[in-house]
DNA sequence: TGCGAGATCGCACACTCGTTCGTATTTTGA
DNA sequence: TCAAAATACGAACGAGTGTGCGATCTCGCA
């Protein structure tokens, strides 16, 4: 049996192929990899991933963007949650909070353990077939997002994803601004209306590669004392 | 529901990515999806997919090389999961519908028996030990409870109650103005200080005899699609 | 101290690939 | 039958993206 001796990069790299495929359905470039892992020449995650290939553990296509495949895909570890014959409730971990001044928690944030505090119970008949280790829910601090009908300890219950399709619920960050929000979403050409979900209110336009898709809200739950 | 009508090019394309996607593990290019299924120009391809689009069977992220992913094709749905000995779901019974201008509904209005589509499953995390009986839920019409933060939509539960104490947040029939609105209470000497939840907003005063309680709010609970 | 292999860096070239635009062809509906 | 809408075409632009190369850095080892 061959010993696997990977570098702290090389396992990031691989963690973050993993996550992006998940969230995107297609591979990362080399670019996002260098960024993702911190790595500011092309060069170098090039290496890492011909090294990578050395090891058996991914594949590429020689001259194709995103021509990267995982070869041993082991499953995702699954929540603390016991299985029963009847369904019913669905566990999400409550990863962070979010507020206009905060990006959205990142999955490398909070890993892959949680407090069993900070799980929230949702009926499935809520959140529907998800998968579960693709949901996360976050506590909405300060009243940044009124206009999305959205309150101060609010918790959202939001779908890991990067793109939307027109008329979702998502969480955003603008780059631009610096600013996490709520709302609608509508590409329109090249650049992208964000509605809040509150009538009287007006939409916001901005550039498309200005936005940047964090989930997309499945649910809004707010319990009073 | 939508009848879907695929013209025989998109149905090609759809099987192509398909196959594509499991052979090679990363989606394919737009040329390489025009090669496959004989369509010379770029754009052809491009005006198909966007049709794709619109019929909810692909995504495709803006400006992003091979920028596709199938829906539908999700991995299977989770099992479903429940602790194995304790009950974890309330069943309320969504009895009427909330709007400003309409009266809570009364339980003579609706009885005893509930259409089974009508029963809102919730976690017992959720509204305690509150009797189930004293349960019930609301789905809220218009944009009248908007100072409230509710939207349309939204599902209020609540425990029927006529008295409340101070802070809690209740559903109220105010007989002078004929009117329905969920706001928190107050009672400050002999009349009744309503606030709304969104803090932008003022509260107002009514006195104590006009204001008839329906009921003290639990949860709000919004999904959104 | 000196050496050499592994790892990293910055950069630029060339190909890849989504998008756009003007035009042509086919289908649709009154 | 005619005009509008839907679909298709081809070409070109420009940003996206993998690759190659020379230089630099790190660290174990003699």
């Amino acid at each position: 049996m061959e010993q696997i001796n990977l570098s702290a990069r090389q396992k990031k790299i691989l963690k973050f192929i993993e996550t992006f495929l998940k969230e995107n359905g297609y591979p990362p470039t080399i670019r996002e990899i260098g960024e993702a892992v911190d790595i500011a020449s092309t060069s170098v995650v090039n290496y890492n991933l011909n090294k990578l290939v050395e090891h058996g553990l991914i594949e590429r296509a020689p001259e194709v963007s995103r021509g990267l495949r995982l070869v041993g895909q082991e499953p995702l570890p699954e929540l603390p949650v016991q299985y029963a014959d009847s369904k019913v409730v669905t566990q999400i971990p409550l990863v962070g909070k979010i507020a206009a001044s905060l990006p959205v928690p990142q999955p490398e944030d909070f890993g892959y353990y949680y407090d069993k505090d900070d799980l929230i119970e949702v009926p499935q008949s809520i959140v529907g077939a998800v998968s579960s280790t693709d949901l996360f829910a976050l506590r909405v601090t300060g009243d940044s997002m009124i206009d999305a009908m959205v309150a101060d300890g609010d918790i959202v219950i939001l779908k890991r994803q990067n793109i939307a399709r027109n008329g979702d619920m998502v969480a955003v960050w603008l780059s631009e601004r610096g600013e996490t929000t709520l709302k609608k979403y509508y590409l329109e050409g090249n650049r992208v209306r964000l509605q809040p979900a509150n009538p009287m209110m007006d939409p916001i336009y901005v550039n498309a590669e200005q936005v940047n898709i964090q989930g997309r809200v499945l649910a809004i739950l707010r319990t009073v004392h």
